[in-house]
RNA sequence: GCGAGAGUGGUGGAACUGGCAGACACGCUAGGUUCAGGACCUAGUGCCUUCACCGGUGUGAGGGUUCAAAUCCCUCCUCUCGCACCA
C-alpha cells in the first residue's frame, strides 16, 4: 500500500510486456470482425515530435484499444513517410547522407512513440524509402503509365527560387514556397503529370458514399470545383480559325463585347504576322511570366492587359465585332484559356472594361450596370438577347445551349478546377521514376521484373541550378541500354514527389513484407477499407485526394475491391503553444513530449492531450493543466485504499452506469474531454464516500484504460484482477440502473429560476403542478397573482406564467 | 472577395433535438498537514450589492421570435483556418 505511483517504471514494464506478448499484433483471421484504424504516418523530421503529434495518435489509440475490448481484430499500424525535401535539405546542410539522416530520425521517432505506449502493431512497420516498399510505388506508376494516366507535358510550372525545384500548385502557399518561403515564379518545363482530372467526377461522387467530416467533404468538393456551362466557338475575322471559350453563363452571350485570352494562349504566335503590336504583346507576356504567383494574386488588384491589334472576333449570335485582348486575369490552365467577356454581368470583366473603356451592354435586367456588374441568376430577366429575350437565366441557359449545339457553334460542357498532378521533383531523395528514354523507342517503361529501380548511392546530391536532378550527373546510372531495342539510352532522372509513397501506404500495411505483390489479395480483402482515418485538415486537398485517386485507379485495375479507401475521416484541431500561437521553433514555444513525460509520465501526457479541450478545435498547451492530469492519476492510484464491499453499491450504481454510457458514447464521438471529465466526477464521488467496491473499481479501470493504459494495467494487476485488462471486455451499462426514484425540478416564474423541488420520478404533470404550487418560495415569487399558464418539461422544469 | 469554424468566468473548456449557464480542470483565496519546498486534504471562487440571507445582472454588440435563447432568425463586430481573377 505504501507503493507510490511511479510512472517511469510502470510504463516501461507494460510496454515491454505488450511487446513481448505481441498483444497488439494484428493477425489475419477471417473468422473475426476486423477494424482498421489509421493515423497519418509521420514524416521523421530532425526535430522529433512535439506535443501536437500525440493528439491524433492518442485519440486513435483510444479507439483502437476500445475496439479490441469490444472484440474486434484491430489493425493499428505505423510507418514512415521518409522521402522528401526537409531530409534532403538537412543532409546537404550537415553533409550527411539522406539515408543516414532518415535512419537517425526514424530511430528517434520510434523511441518517442514507444515511450508513449501506443498500441501500434510494430511488426508491420513500413518505410517509404525502403526499396522493398518503393518497388510497389514504382509498380503503381508503371500501371498508371500503361493506362495512359501518366504523361509528360510542357507546362508552365511553379519554380521555387529557393529550393530550385518545381512545385505542385498545392505547395505554393500565398505565392511563396510552402517549405522554404522563397518566392515562386513560372517556368516552362517538361513534366511528368498524372491525369487525376480524368477521375474528377468520380472523386466528387465518391464523397457521397463515405463518412467524412463535413469540412473535409466541402473542401474536397471546392478543390475539385465542378462547374457546368458551355463551350462556344467565336470566329476570328478573315480566317477559318475558331477561338473557343468556356462559360458558365451562355445566357449572357449577347452581352459579350470583347474577348480575352491568357498570355500563353497559342493564338498569339499563330497570328504573329497579323498582330500589329506584336512587340507590345510579347513584352506583356514576358512580364506576366516573370510575375511571381504572389504578385499575380495578392498585389495585382488592378487589371492589366493589351489588345491584340489586327485580330477581331465575331460574336456568333449577333455577328458583332469583338476586339481580342490578352490579360493575365485569364488562366491558360482553366477552361480553354480564353473567355468571352460580358462586362455587364461579370465583376472581373466589368472592372477590365471600365479600365480600358470597352463597351458594357445589359442583357439581364434587374441591376444597374453603370455602377457594377449585375450577377444575380435568380431574379434577372434576359433583355437585348434575340431569341432568349424575356426568359429567366436558368431557362435562357438551356435554350441558348440547345441552339448553339444545333448550329454547331458549341456544346454543353462541365469543367473542373482540379488540375493534373505534377508528378516530378528535380531532387535526389525520392523514388526514381522507372522509365528509360531511347532515341529510337522514345519513352520505355522498365520491365516489372527489373523493379525496384534502386536509388543509387551518390556523393554529391546538391541540386543543380540547371533545374536538373542530381541523378543526371551519375553517368554510370543514367546510361543504360534501352530495355526494348538495346541501343544506348538514358534513364529518367526526375524523382517522384513526396506525395507518392503516402498515396497507397495504408494498403501495404495489410501485408507489409510481401515480395511478390503489393499485398496479397486475401490480406487486402480482409483489412481494407480503412474503417477510421484521423489526420490533419491540411492534408484534405493533397494527400487525401491523391490517395483516393490512386485507390480508385487500383480498384479499376482489380487490385482492391472497394472504390474508396477510407470509410470514415476525422480531423484533430491544432495544439497551439502556451502563448496561443502556432507551435514553431521560430516562435520558441515548442513543447517536447520527452520533457513532459520525464516530469509527469506518458499516461498523464496522453490524458492531458485528450482533456485539453475539444478534440477538433485548436487549443493552447498548458503545462500547469498537464500537471493537473498527473494529479488526477495520483487520485486514481490512491483508490486502492478505498476498496471495500462487494458487487455494485447502491449509492454509486446510478453514477457508475451513467459513466459507462457517457464514456462509451463520448469516445465514439471523439468527445474525449467530457469522457475524462465524467470519470473525474465519478472519482470525486468515490472520494466523498471514501469507498469503492472491487467490481466498480475494475469497471472504472477498463473505461480509463484506452486513454491511460499503463497505470490501469498496473492497478488491475496489483489489486488482483484476473488476467490483464487487454483481455477483458468493454463494460455494458444497465438501462435500469440509470432510472432514479426522485428528480429535482427547477421552478421558474416568468422564465426566472425561483425554486427547486424534489418530485417522484413517476409523477404526473398534475402531481408536479400541485407540488409546485404548494412550494413556499414559488408562492412568494408569484406574489399572489393568478396563474395564467403552467408549462411542464418532464423531469426538468416548470415555468409558471402569471 | 468566397467558403468553413469560432467568440461563454482570471485561464482551458462544459451545456442533449431551445428547458436550472459555467460540468470537469487550471489558477487564485483561506484553513489543515509537512523540517522547508513540493505534494496532499478541506472549504470558497462569473460579476454587482450584502456581514449574511435576499436581490440584481450575465454567454462578442444590437434587435427579434418564444412561457423560456449560449442555442433559432435578422443586422453588425472580432479571431482562426482553407481557397483565391476558375470565366
Amino acid at each position: 500500500m505504501a507503493k507510490t505511483y511511479d510512472p517511469k517504471n510502470i510504463e516501461k514494464k507494460w510496454q515491454d510486456h505488450w511487446e513481448r506478448e505481441g498483444v497488439f499484433q494484428a493477425k489475419l483471421d477471417p473468422s473475426r470482425p476486423k477494424y482498421y484504424t489509421l493515423i497519418e504516418f509521420p514524416y521523421p523530421s530532425a526535430e522529433g515530435l512535439h506535443v501536437g503529434h500525440p493528439l491524433s495518435y492518442t485519440a486513435m489509440d483510444t479507439i483502437s484499444r476500445k475496439r479490441r475490448l469490444e472484440g474486434y481484430n484491430v489493425l493499428f499500424p505505423i510507418g514512415w513517410d521518409a522521402f522528401g525535401l526537409p531530409t534532403e535539405n538537412y543532409a546537404i546542410k550537415h553533409k550527411i547522407h539522406p539515408r543516414a539522416v532518415t535512419e537517425k530520425n526514424v530511430a528517434n521517432f520510434t523511441g518517442q512513440l514507444k515511450m508513449l505506449g501506443f498500441s501500434f502493431d510494430w511488426s508491420r512497420e513500413i518505410n517509404t524509402t525502403d526499396p522493398g516498399y518503393y518497388r510497389w510505388t514504382q509498380w503503381i506508376f508503371l500501371k498508371l503509365l500503361e493506362h495512359g494516366l501518366a504523361y509528360k507535358a510542357e507546362m508552365p510550372v511553379n519554380w521555387c527560387t529557393g529550393c530550385q525545384v518545381v512545385l505542385a500548385n498545392e505547395e505554393v502557399v500565398e505565392g511563396v514556397c510552402e517549405r522554404c518561403g522563397a518566392s515562386v515564379t513560372h517556368r516552362n518545363k517538361e513534366q511528368w503529370m498524372l491525369k487525376i482530372t480524368a477521375y474528377a467526377q468520380r472523386l466528387l461522387d465518391g464523397l457521397d458514399t463515405v463518412d467524412f467530416i463535413p469540412q473535409a467533404r466541402t473542401q474536397q468538393r471546392n478543390w475539385i470545383g465542378r462547374s457546368e456551362g458551355a463551350e462556344v466557338d467565336f470566329f476570328v475575322k478573315d480566317s477559318d480559325r475558331k477561338l473557343r471559350v468556356f462559360t458558365t453563363r451562355p445566357d449572357t452571350l449577347y452581352g459579350a463585347t470583347y474577348m480575352v485570352v491568357a498570355p500563353e494562349h497559342p493564338i498569339i504566335e499563330e497570328y504573329r504576322d497579323r498582330i500589329v503590336n506584336l512587340d507590345e504583346v510579347r513584352a506583356y507576356r514576358e512580364q506576366a511570366a516573370r510575375k511571381s504567383e504572389f504578385e499575380r494574386t495578392e498585389l495585382s488588384t488592378e487589371k492589366t492587359g493589351v489588345e491584340l491589334k489586327g485580330l477581331t472576333a465575331t460574336n456568333p449570335v449577333n455577328q458583332k465585332d469583338m476586339p481580342i485582348w490578352v490579360s493575365d486575369y485569364v488562366m491558360m490552365t482553366y477552361g480553354t484559356g480564353a473567355i468571352m467577356a460580358v462586362p455587364g454581368h461579370d465583376n472581373r470583366d466589368w472592372e477590365f472594361a471600365t479600365k480600358f473603356g470597352l463597351p458594357i451592354v445589359e442583357v439581364v435586367s434587374g441591376g444597374d450596370i453603370a455602377k457594377e456588374a449585375y450577377t444575380d441568376i435568380e431574379e434577372g430577366i434576359l433583355v437585348n438577347s434575340g431569341l432568349i429575350n424575356g426568359l429567366k437565366v436558368s431557362e435562357a441557359k438551356k435554350k441558348i445551349t440547345r441552339y448553339l449545339v444545333e448550329q454547331g457553334l458549341g456544346e454543353a460542357k462541365v469543367n473542373y478546377k482540379l488540375r493534373d498532378w505534377v508528378f516530378a521533383r528535380q531532387r535526389y531523395w525520392g523514388e526514381p521514376i522507372p522509365v528509360v528514354w531511347c532515341d529510337r523507342c522514345g519513352c520505355v517503361p522498365l520491365p516489372e521484373e527489373e523493379l525496384p529501380l534502386v536509388l543509387p548511392d551518390i556523393e554529391n546530391y546538391l541540386p543543380g541550378d540547371t533545374g536538373e536532378s542530381p541523378l543526371a550527373a551519375i553517368e554510370e546510372w543514367v546510361n543504360v541500354p534501352c530495355p526494348k531495342c538495346g541501343a544506348p539510352a538514358k534513364r529518367e532522372t526526375d524523382t517522384m514527389p513526396q506525395w507518392a509513397g503516402s498515396s497507397w501506404y495504408f494498403l501495404r500495411y495489410a501485408d507489409p513484407y510481401n515480395a511478390e505483390e503489393l499485398a496479397s489479395q486475401e490480406a487486402l480483402d480482409y483489412w481494407l477499407p480503412v474503417d477510421w482515418y484521423n489526420g490533419g485538415m491540411e492534408h484534405t486537398t493533397l494527400h487525401l485526394l491523391y490517395s483516393r485517386f490512386w485507390h480508385l485507379f487500383l480498384h479499376d485495375i482489380g487490385v482492391v475491391k472497394a472504390p474508396e479507401p477510407y470509410q470514415k475521416r476525422t480531423s484533430q484541431g491544432m495544439v497551439l503553444g502556451e502563448n496561443n500561437e502556432k507551435m514553431s521553433k521560430s516562435r520558441g514555444n515548442v513543447i517536447n513530449p520527452d520533457e513532459v513525460v520525464a516530469v509527469i509520465g506518458a499516461d498523464a501526457l496522453r490524458l492531458y492531450e485528450l482533456f485539453m479541450g475539444a478534440f477538433d478545435q485548436p487549443k493552447p498547451w498548458s503545462t500547469e493543466g498537464a500537471k493537473g492530469c498527473r494529479r488526477f492519476l495520483e487520485r486514481v492510484w490512491r483508490l486502492r485504499g478505498m476498496l471495500r464491499g462487494v458487487g455494485e453499491s447502491e449509492d454509486l450504481r446510478g453514477a457508475l452506469h451513467a459513466m459507462i454510457k457517457k464514456v462509451s458514447e463520448d469516445y465514439e464521438r471523439m468527445k474525449y474531454n467530457t469522457a475524462v471529465a465524467t470519470m473525474m466526477a465519478f472519482i470525486n464521488d468515490v472520494y466523498a464516500k471514501d469507498a469503492i467496491t472491487p467490481d466498480e473499481f475494475r469497471i472504472l479501470l477498463i473505461l480509463l484504460n484506452p486513454v491511460v493504459p499503463h497505470i490501469t494495467e498496473e492497478l488491475w494487476e496489483i489489486t488482483g484482477g484476473q488476467g490483464h485488462i487487454y483481455q477483458q471486455s468493454w463494460p455494458q451499462y444497465d438501462e435500469g440502473a440509470l432510472a432514479v426514484d426522485e428528480v429535482e425540478i427547477a421552478i421558474q416564474v416568468l422564465g426566472k429560476l425561483k425554486s427547486r423541488i424534489l418530485v417522484p420520478a413517476a409523477a404526473t404533470e398534475a402531481q408536479v403542478r400541485e407540488l409546485a404550487l404548494a412550494d413556499e418560495k414559488t408562492l412568494a415569487a408569484m406574489g399572489g397573482k393568478p396563474l395564467r399558464r403552467f408549462i411542464y418539461i418532464p423531469g426538468r422544469l416548470v415555468n409558471i406564467v402569471i
